[in-house]
DNA sequence: TTAGGGTTAG
């Protein structure tokens, strides 16, 4: 300032009053040294105001930044950008802070839009801001832009940084693509324990236990030592491969590291004891340690559920709130499970009325584990209830509730959510192909079910084992056994689940042969049957007749393979019985079983009374079932039938009597024939199709045909006073359909929603007979191949 | 300024 003031003055020394007369061109050179002077001197004084501006500018920026990283480390997103927003200059280490606090806060789409304004406007991305943009790209799920990123680190010579490679270890692991990330990791010039950890939890994000294991040992090996964070992930890997030996080899390992205390590693080594099983074990360290927290009691009350023991998860909860803890909404997602198992729906209610009245929603997981829990319990009316209530859906609800319907019949209302699903933008994937699956083949043709299949290639799940597994099954229960054996061949790991899948389509298409022969191939290749197993293979015996096979696989069952044998074994020993009129053995099976008898196994016996005309059994079995179900409509048309089959025309009037004083009323026949791509819907003497005339004469034609007396004499169509409701029953009109519609020689497949009647079964037999065409009818039980005038069921049904 | 975590739904 003393500077300037000088100047000021000399500046004011300077005047045309003061210029020599005689000396003017000293005085033009002194003016011109003024001029400079003056010049000099102003300019000074700009430099002066503008270092003090920038001084001032400088001082507010340091505080705005402070303010900022406050803002980022608090999580305060919208401060966080609103003060970006008014900021003049934006340093890449502000453009870094905000598009961090958006990243870790899950605004991955505002984060990337972020970087991508701040390439926009020439601010140069730095080894800070990769990892941000990285872990953004990973949170939504983003290959595509997180390969682009992954692309530029290469142009800038950031591809091998430490951080970066550690950040793309887990984006890559993330969006499903496990060779990358492997591929990342190995290429790393320097690796530090952050890049271990990501690659083993890498591992666990696409479900590889076993991998993610041998990390950590490779890891130990490289002189890592493991924290806790590779403790726990460690624990979880262990779950994956579910193996508890596996599992008390970590335990040791966090006693050695002494980590025991650390509540993560606490509440994961119960979560790995409950996940594989040893729910004992879980105990003894629960028991052992002296600081339980919420999570702990929340991994217990769902180990109690996993563990089958929804009576002490009930406990877990009680005892919880008695020590003063107070449960959370996790408690309540754990114990849901607890409630369906015990099937109360008071309880289920009770839980779901606690959660309204502690706030606890809406909560997406929560309100999805309530329709889960519904569902199960079958209610799927309150499932959707839950649903319709819900503030935020996602893939994994829609899922759920396709499921709770679908298991609870409701199979068109799942068909709606499933393409509401897919309007409203999420993108099916293995698990909701896995529930949609059956409600094609319940009500579905194969045609549709085709199109899924479709639908499931072109979501690149194809080679998914639950998918296949379920197309396996979907194929069969279509009809299309051929396509089933396909799908199933192509089942790069094939589980239990997959076996069991072609042994019952087998044994749905009457081929028990090829079923058994598929279940010893099974254990020949190490897969251990289960429960279900055995109900695929005694199915195959029931259906091929192989009763002394039946008795040796049901004993198999129990020594070789531990499975005590449930309503379902005994079902299919019924129905093997039954099928060689041996009722003396079933009725001796009935009355030996130790369990409490259901109306399926009366329903078999009756069944079994009814083909061998045992009227007297048939009414017993018959009386056992109205004791347990008043309104088994099934029954009644079955027994209704066995009447008039042995001329007991005044039962058959009471039967029916009994049957409309009840309203029930018999289910109504439907079949259906896919022509080209339609599906057609026959019922019993339809005419709604356009080439009616011309079904109805090739019938015609069929019937008064010279092999005629392959067709029996029934005297329940006596009772139908010479109607001709018999002969245009609806599984006729579907085969003529076909067979006016379908080249020469090619096979002609239908499906009813009821049995096939004894007639029609016989005129099946006979249009594969004259027609040369293999017809194959499939009702609500089995699949009936009818060629060259013979049935694979070879009369038995 | 940098990366990673437990008990949570199909």
């Amino acid at each position: 300032m003393a500077a300037i003031l000088s100047l000021i003055s000399s500046f004011k020394l300077v005047t045309n009053e003061n210029i020599p007369q005689k000396g003017a061109k000293r005085a033009s050179e002194f003016i011109k040294q003024y001029d400079n002077i003056k010049h000099k001197a102003f300019s000074s004084v700009r430099t002066t105001k503008l270092q003090v501006k920038t001084s001032i500018e400088k001082t507010s920026l340091i505080r705005q930044m402070k303010v900022l990283v406050s803002y980022v480390e608090s999580g305060s997103v919208d401060n966080a950008l609103q003060l970006f927003d008014e900021m003049d200059k934006r340093s890449s280490f502000v453009w870094n802070l905000v598009i961090r606090v958006l990243t870790n806060n899950g605004f991955f789409v505002e984060a990337l839009d972020l970087y991508d304004q701040m390439c926009f406007k020439g601010v140069r991305a730095d080894k800070f801001t990769f990892p941000f943009v990285i872990k953004a790209c990973g949170g939504c799920l983003d290959v595509f832009e997180g390969q682009k990123v992954h692309a530029k680190l290469f142009i800038v010579g950031l591809d091998l940084d430490l951080h970066i490679c550690n950040s793309l270890i887990l984006m890559y692991a993330k969006v499903g693509c496990i060779e990358f990330a492997e591929k990342v990791f190995d290429e790393m010039p320097v690796r530090d324990l952050v890049s271990w950890n990501s690659m083993i939890q890498g591992y666990i994000l696409v479900n590889d236990g076993l991998s993610s294991l041998e990390c950590v040992c490779k890891m130990q090996q490289h002189n890592f030592q493991p924290d806790r964070f590779t403790i726990v992930s460690a624990l979880h890997a262990t779950s994956l491969v579910c193996s508890v030996l596996k599992g008390k080899e970590i335990h040791a390992l966090v006693i050695k590291s002494k980590l025991q205390c650390n509540e993560m590693v606490h509440t994961s080594l119960l979560d790995m004891y409950g996940k594989c099983g040893n729910i004992c074990y879980a105990e003894r360290v629960f028991n052992m340690s002296s600081c339980i927290h919420v999570a702990a009691w929340n991994a217990m009350i769902r180990g109690y559920a996993l563990n089958g023991q929804p009576f002490e998860s009930f406990t877990c909860l009680r005892k919880m709130q008695e020590n003063g803890l107070k449960s959370d909404y996790v408690s309540l997602i754990n114990l849901l499970p607890s409630c369906s198992q015990v099937g109360s729906l008071l309880s289920s209610k009770t839980v779901h009325a606690y959660a309204i009245r502690m706030g606890f929603l809406p909560h997406i997981v929560l309100d999805t584990a309530l329709i889960d829990m519904y569902g199960k319990c079958s209610e799927p009316k309150l499932a959707k209830l839950v649903f319709d209530q819900m503030h935020q859906r996602n893939l994994i609800s829609h899922t759920t509730l396709i499921s709770a319907l679908g298991q609870n019949g409701q199979y068109r209302d799942a068909l709606r959510i499933f393409f509401d699903m897919w309007s409203d933008g999420f993108k099916a994937d293995a698990m909701t192909i896995t529930a949609i699956l059956p409600v094609y083949y319940e009500i579905a043709s194969l045609r549709e079910g085709k199109q899924i299949h479709g639908y499931v290639v072109k979501l690149g799940i194809c080679s998914n084992t639950y998918v296949l597994n379920s197309l396996t099954y979907m194929y069969s229960r279509c009809g299309d056994l051929v396509s089933a054996r396909d799908v199933f061949d192509g089942i790069l790991l094939k589980d239990v689940i997959s076996w069991n899948s072609i042994i019952m389509a087998y044994a749905i298409h009457g081929y028990g042969e090829i079923s058994v022969s598929l279940f010893s191939e099974m254990k020949k290749k190490g897969v251990n049957p289960n429960s279900s197993t055995f109900v695929s293979v005694l199915t195959s015996c029931s259906v091929s007749g192989m009763v002394e096979e039946g008795w040796n696989y049901f004993t198999e069952m129990k020594i070789e393979h531990g499975i005590d044998p449930c309503i379902e074994h005994y079902g299919c020993m019924l129905d093997l019985l039954g099928r060689v009129g041996d009722l003396n053995k079933a009725k001796e099976l009935i009355t030996k079983m130790p369990l409490e008898l259901t109306s399926r196994i009366w329903g078999s016996l009756l069944a079994a009374s009814r083909q061998h005309k045992d009227v007297e059994l048939a009414e017993f079995a018959a009386k056992q079932i109205l004791s347990i179900e008043s309104d088994n409509t099934g029954l009644y048309v079955l027994l209704s039938n066995l009447y008039a089959e042995t001329g007991r025309w005044e039962d058959v009037r009471r039967v029916k009597s009994i049957m409309e004083s009840q309203n029930l009323k018999k289910t109504v026949g439907l079949t259906m024939v896919d022509i080209k791509d339609k599906t057609f819907k026959f019922k019993d003497q339809d005419r709604s199709h356009e080439h009616s005339y011309l079904i109805y004469n090739v019938l015609d034609i069929i019937l008064k045909d010279p092999y005629n007396n392959l067709i029996k004499f029934k005297p329940v169509d006596l009772l139908k006073k010479k109607s001709k409701s018999a002969d245009w029953h609806s599984v006729r009109l579907a085969v003529c359909c076909g067979l006016i519609s379908t080249p020469i020689g090619s096979p002609i497949l239908v499906r009813k929603n009821v049995r096939i009647c004894e007639d029609c079964h016989d005129v099946m037999k006979k249009i594969s007979l004259i027609c040369h065409r293999k017809i194959i009818v499939g009702d609500s039980k089995i699949f009936h191949h009818f060629e060259h005038g013979q049935c694979s069921c070879r009369g038995y049904w």
